[in-house]
DNA sequence: CTGAAAGCGCTTACAG
DNA sequence: CTGAAAGCGCTTACAG
């Protein structure tokens, strides 16, 4: 028996079925599919039942790309991190993807691993896939210039937790100057005069620029000085905490307690304090920042700063969906209050040791 | 003066910078700027260099929607993980991500929070979206069914760490029984003779399986008995160790060394053995199983058994590329073999003092 | 190496 | 509520 192509197994599984062959077979025109596709109230239960049953009986799979295109319209958010090993972005993550998902958005996601090339070049793939909006973590000398060609093609960006002077985008952060006071503020009524700063200090970014005032303004605001030598600058992670707490420990008047960039940063320093021979609360009072799961299980338990990274997803995913949804107004910036969260090893310090012995 | 809409400021600006005026303004035809574009090596310099200037003065997106629409080709991969919180997925996915974006594709991403109906719609949403493959980690009850209609679309799938039967899909993970029984050894080698199994036991799940198998075999592997009280399902998270390591100080005649299902389950192990006032390692040795980060930091360093996740990320990218370019062959496995890093949390025993104290 | 024409699978007015 | 026609911005043969 002779078989025309069209009718071979082979050549129609390679075919992919279309909104044509669903209307033909539902005995219905192409635009009357269309909208029962999409939800459409206007179509009579009985044509709406029959389009269903031949979209299962045919595996018929929407094709977004071909709405986008024709739609010249995008259900596509781009979200750009620096990395995947920070817990910050855990919680932010999920609540983004939990929102967007919700509204029937998909996000392609990608990875700038403190590069200021490659997030150039991770934003201008995402427009070519024609994103409807960018949630951004800039890179820390991330410039200004970066987001003409957004504004140029009007899709609305949102930065977290780092502000690009001039970018025009919207932000969602914390109060970092106040998180550091709350924290300092904190061991100075616990009876230190000593207390040191662990952390980064890069100029020109605000989430460091920020904390650093936040330390020296709640130091003076008891009339403590500030000591130059207890800032202490070091890598934000494990490894950083760890050598500078080491450095700290050398130091001529060593200070009686730690406020560090992160808690990462202090988990670090909780273990070289014990790596020394030290018992870390007791021999010295450390605070975190960020409040990550690990500071609950790690011993004692950090005190840190919580700055509600969930509370940042939801706002950044909601003020996005505002933007997508045609919002016009001058950039927004969202502001989520720090809190502090007090425990053991800012509260049980005995004394630091005789250190020179 | 009257102007005719398409000269006004604002319908110019609304309106893309399309291919046809990039060729426009370079004086080719669009053909040619198309093969520009796509980095064509016949093309003459001359050619090539005018249409990039025009491109860069016309400030031109590419538009991979039209792209991808015309030639009915993708290249965008979908990402399915279960959730942001576990370590695991980091370097997986920094490793994937890198090797993706060195070969131009980028990808969605989507959580199914290990809920099977979530898993189905992000899926769907992918297929909708036209993605060329699919990399996913399922939910612990996904049912080969779940793939028939990624076979008949020929959308190449990948599963990481754990395997569905009959789903046709390749895998990346690792062999865990032989890592289980890694653990176990090194245990009894130690002088344990009492040793815990503490982790999830979901029927069906060859990761949760072949741990048990491994636990089970190594035991019998020395003549020790498998005693049923000694292993204790648990929440696969911290608060799980937690919680079940003061079941196991309540048996009445404990082990004296436990093997976590993970890395997560042996942090919440060591926390809640200092909350009842033992020394982690000393008191009682402990074994994870992952090597995530933390356990180089928490106080014992942790014993853990090492997949090596990264690698996981790279063979799951390469083999995926293969598959996308149209590799045909039956379903791969591909085994990373597990290795047993040895640290103080299982080599500084010094037996359990009296519980019943 | 370049140009003219067709078409990917939808959505969008516009009639009926 | 339904149908016929146009077109989104590219790529793909096919001639020249």
């Amino acid at each position: 028996m002779v078989r025309k192509k069209e009718e071979c197994g082979l050549a129609s599984r390679d075919k992919r079925v279309t909104l044509q062959d669903v209307a033909d077979d539902a005995g219905v025109s192409r635009a009357t599919a269309s909208l029962v596709v999409r939800g459409s109230k206007s179509i009579k239960p009985s044509t709406h039942k029959k389009v269903i049953e031949s979209i299962e009986k045919l595996g018929y799979v929407y094709d977004r790309v071909a709405a986008s295109f024709r739609s010249q319209s995008s259900s596509t958010v781009g979200i750009v991190i620096t990395d995947f090993e920070n817990p910050f972005y855990h919680q932010m993550l999920t609540k983004v993807e939990d929102m967007l998902y919700e509204q029937q958005f998909t996000f392609l996601l990608g990875m700038s691993s403190e590069s200021r090339e490659k997030q150039e070049r991770v934003l201008e793939t995402m427009l070519e896939h024609r994103v409807c909006g960018i949630i951004l973590t800039p890179v820390v000398d991330t410039q200004p210039t970066l987001f003409n060609k957004l504004r140029a093609l009007q899709i609305p960006a949102l930065l977290m937790g780092r502000e690009v002077a001039g970018s025009g985008a919207d932000y969602v952060g914390t109060d970092y100057r106040l998180g550091s006071q709350l924290a300092v503020r904190h061991l100075v009524e616990q009876g230190h005069r000593r207390i040191a700063y662990i952390g980064g200090m890069l100029p020109g970014n605000t989430a460091y620029q920020e904390r650093i005032d936040g330390y020296c303004s709640a130091l003076q605001e008891y009339g403590l000085e500030v000591d130059p030598k207890l800032i202490i600058p070091t890598p934000l992670n494990r490894e950083g905490g760890i050598r500078a707490i080491q450095e700290v420990l050398q130091l001529e008047n060593p200070p009686t307690a730690c406020f560090c960039h992160n808690d990462i940063i202090a988990l670090g320093v909780t273990i070289g304090l014990r790596l020394q021979g030290f018992i870390p609360g007791e021999h010295m009072a450390i605070v975190g920042f960020d409040n990550i799961l690990e500071t609950e299980t790690v011993e004692p338990k950090l005190t840190t700063v919580s700055v509600f990274h969930d509370q940042w997803g939801v706002e950044a995913a909601r003020q996005m969906l505002d933007r997508i949804g045609g919002l016009q107004s001058d950039p927004v910036k969202i502001i989520i209050p720090p809190k502090l969260i007090v425990r053991k090893s800012s509260v049980c310090f005995k004394g630091l040791p005789n250190l020179k012995a």
